[in-house]
DNA sequence: ACGATAATGATACAATATAACATTTAGAAG
DNA sequence: CTTCTAAATGTTATATTGTATCATTATCGT
């Protein structure tokens, strides 16, 4: 089981790699460190929780600042997503496929910070952008973020 | 123009008065201070934006432990809505309706924090809950946040 | 008036994020 | 191979957002 998990990892990390060079950056040592703490994590974390995942379990050590830096770098390079509902990241769960995506939609549990990405439906596109021009604002993003309990979780109580 | 809007918030606050009062909580001193406050910020802002507002607009001294405490109230009321995206607040824009209301949906402008409040259509609520369930997690809510640039501020460059 | 509960005050601190400048590294130009 | 430049990272300080905790005050039913 971790072997087939560091198996992946390092065919992902290989991936993003290729991924930088076809952007024109370099995905550096430090850089690859923080996208593999943020997959092995295998779930939405703070830049400050990260740089303890890179130091717990890898044996990196990163400082939070350059840990902001290179996120920022990540998410310009599609190789990670920033969530604004809490300030956490995740690893783009696309990295090992070359086709283009919508934008990303993320259901994201509210207890266990799982998440799952998946892609925003066409119809929910032109629903929001139509709402938008109409409300007289442009669209900056379609990227949804919703708050979901994980089966594993739970909702505390039955919702509606 | 500004008597006008010093009444409208005056009836506002009126009406969020009654609506407590029927939720069996108060609207005390502070609480309608700080929403008078979100009220003439007129956008959204920050919990400690909000002290300066209060303070240097209409003179109200709170510390920002109680507007937190007041925005969770608000909130709780009805009254006021957190912005996550951005972590700031806004006053409810239909507090002055008495109808039930769909879950909000907020266009919000990168630039100045200008924010339009609509109801989330009912086909977005059915398809995101749909993929949702499909994922295997619960909906928690299906509160929407959008990221825009309002007509004031425009797009820094042509949005795809 | 008394006691219980709700609301607010006050202080400290935790968590998230950025600014600014120094140093090191990696490539390009000569 | 050196030297210059730009990119990347290191380092420190500080800003911003948010919570925990305990003290004090106000409100309300009895």
């Amino acid at each position: 089981m971790i072997a087939i998990n560091q198996q992946a990892t390092k065919s992902v990390l290989a991936q993003a790699h290729q991924q930088c060079l076809a952007l024109g950056s370099k995905l550096t040592t430090k850089r690859s460190q923080v996208l593999e703490g943020l997959l092995v994590a295998a779930k939405a974390v703070s830049a400050y929780e990260l740089t303890n995942v890179c130091r717990d379990k890898l044996g990196y050590d990163l400082l939070p600042m350059s840990v902001y830096r290179i996120l920022e770098f990540l998410e310009t390079n599609q190789l990670a997503h920033r969530l604004n509902t809490s300030n956490k990241y995740i690893a783009c769960s696309h990295i090992t496929c070359d086709h283009q995506h919508q934008p990303p939609q993320f259901l994201i549990c509210k207890t266990c910070n799982k998440v799952e990405e998946v892609e925003v439906p066409t119809s929910i596109i032109e629903s929001v952008a139509k709402t938008t021009r109409k409300a007289g604002f442009t669209l900056a993003s379609s990227h949804l973020e919703i708050e979901c309990y994980c089966n594993d979780c739970d909702a505390p109580e039955t919702v509606s």
